[in-house]
DNA sequence: TTGACTCAAGTACAAATGTAATTAAACTCT
DNA sequence: AGAGTTTAATTACATTTGTACTTGAGTCAA
């Protein structure tokens, strides 16, 4: 493994931008957050260089501006934070997190079909399988 | 809201082990890890302390000890962290974290029946509501 | 009652985090 | 070309976090 630190919540958010814009300078990332959220350029920039000493972004220099690329998938960011989540908040368990989800969450008629849809899926799978 | 300082990740996992036990004392969560995790001590000690200044337990003397018992519910810790990580990490949609739950981590064949279940249980309430 | 020991409380501290102020370089009018 | 204005790079800093060391208060054997 790779083994990047972790990111913070706030490197996340950043990080969650870039993936949005796929490749971007500060500004862009900067101007992608809603006046609402009341995040200073600067600290986007911080955020975007730690990033990128901590292993998950790339940088190219455009004159003298950095514009940065994304060089860890969103999935496997994912499956990291997830599983770091589900160790310490539910011993390991994924159950009661999804149980969480869909008891305690709105969800949307649509995603709950959509849901059957996938767990009917992956039922197939398994039967065939065998 | 209360708005009680969110937990960090090392905080979550003591205040885990204190839902368990109900309520107990610095040695008995400590006791409550494996040797393997190797955690000092001192370190859940230090953890419980911050737990009851960030409002998450409460505490009792009996004798010269401190027994910890917890003050907020796991499903309100639980729906807290979930919901700043949706919004982090998935811009605040629900289905992307179940989609991964689904199908990057390993489902029994138990579980995925009894999601089912919890979704049919969900539509069946919905259809009753119109 | 004292020296050795156990265990809890308090203190410590480097690294990470959230957030921004400061400095420096480039652009734009006049 | 110099003054003002943007914009980007660098530096700063208080707080939080992870982790543990140190101190102090009871306990027991001799």
């Amino acid at each position: 493994m790779a083994e990047r630190p972790a990111l913070s919540k706030g490197e996340m958010e950043i990080a969650r931008a870039l993936w949005e814009l796929k490749h971007a300078t500060v500004r862009d990332v900067f101007q992608s957050f809603p006046e609402s959220r009341g995040i200073d350029f600067t600290t986007v920039q911080t955020y975007l260089r730690r990033l990128e000493k901590k292993g998950y972004v790339n940088v190219k220099l455009d004159g003298r501006t950095r514009v940065y690329t994304p060089r860890v998938k969103p999935r496997t960011v994912i499956r990291e934070t997830v599983d770091d989540l589900v160790d310490r908040l539910f011993a390991g368990e994924t159950f009661p997190l999804m149980q969480h989800l869909i008891e305690d969450r709105q969800v949307s008629r649509a995603d709950l079909d959509a849901l059957k849809g996938l767990l009917d899926q992956l039922t197939e799978e398994r039967d065939a399988a065998d």
